[in-house]
DNA sequence: GCCCAGGAGTGTG
DNA sequence: CACACTCATGGG
């Protein structure tokens, strides 16, 4: 049995937004729709014009509200897009196309969890490892899926298990993260601020600059971070012949796009990956 | 087979 | 500070 809830939430494209890396655990159907596990529930939407769709097992009381925090509704993408255009040229441009491409709110501890994965690892080993560990410390969630561990229950797991669900070299991190972290640190840590709780992930083990950076902004919500991966390393050198250490790049970025740096490196981001398989390139230097 | 991956930790110059 | 090396392994 399923209901179905409709919100508005303009622009969006659900393909951009769930399917470039931000997050892993959502899936395009056959038919087009998105479907992915969220607040214990297997949850489906469609995008159509103006109108989001979602189909989810009943349970949840306003799951339309549940959607919304997932993908910001609250952002104002015109106004950010206006901020971005106004500090950078080549943005401007190159953002044209992604309007539709928002930053997404995921839970903080799955957020964290997740990009302490996804070092060294491409997407679709990422999600594969995702969905191991759901499967085996998870639980079964309305809709036949399984929901991210939590912190309590994956602490019971040993670094042999962790290491058995394919995590390789990362299942130590794992291991001691979960014997670090409580949750009262993690709700503790939302009330930050990005300096602050950009040290604090960053003394945790396994997580760096670059994690802390993606944590921060698709985790907290913190959109002022400015993630940088090998992709986002050859952008930066491609369109602003700007290179060298995380903390150079990092100074440069944030001068660059202030308040709304997370969405300039998502529009980059995109571009590059894009870039890289054939499509044509919507950044110019011109 | 080969190369790469939304890197981090550690050691060295 | 910068750089080099290691870590394990699946995907393309």
């Amino acid at each position: 049995m399923t209901t179905a809830a409709n919100i508005r939430l303009e622009p969006l494209n659900l393909e951009q937004t769930l399917g470039c890396g931000q997050t892993f655990r959502w899936r395009q159907l056959r038919d087009g729709s998105w479907q992915g596990p969220l607040k214990d529930q297997l949850v489906t939407l469609r995008s159509d014009g103006p109108h989001l769709q979602i189909v989810s097992s009943p349970g949840t009381p306003d799951i339309g509200r549940v959607v919304s925090e997932l993908l910001r509704a609250e952002d104002d993408i015109r106004a950010i897009q206006s901020s971005l255009s106004r500090r950078d040229h080549i943005l401007a441009k190159g953002m044209k196309g992604l309007s539709g491409l928002r930053i997404v709110k995921m839970d903080e501890w799955e957020c964290l969890l997740s990009f302490t994965l996804a070092t060294y690892a491409n997407i679709p080993r990422i999600a594969r490892m995702i969905d191991t560990l759901a499967l085996s410390y998870g639980s079964r969630i309305q809709g036949g899926a399984y929901s991210f561990p939590t912190l309590t229950r994956l602490r019971k797991a040993s670094v042999g298990d962790l290491r058995r669900c394919g995590l390789g070299y990362r299942a130590g991190y794992v291991h001691e993260i979960g014997e670090r972290l409580t949750a009262d640190e993690l709700e503790r840590m939302k009330e930050l601020s990005y300096a602050e709780l950009r040290k604090e992930l960053i003394a945790l083990p396994g997580i760096g600059e670059k994690v802390a950076d993606c944590v921060s902004l698709f985790g907290f919500g913190r959109l002022e971070a400015f993630p940088i991966d090998v992709w986002m390393e050859r952008a930066l050198k491609r369109l602003y012949k700007v290179q060298g250490t995380y903390k150079r790049l990092s100074a440069f970025a944030h001068e660059k796009f202030g308040p709304y740096a997370g969405y300039a490196q998502e529009y980059m981001y995109y571009n590059e990956r894009m870039r890289a398989r054939g499509a044509a390139c919507l950044f110019s230097k011109e």
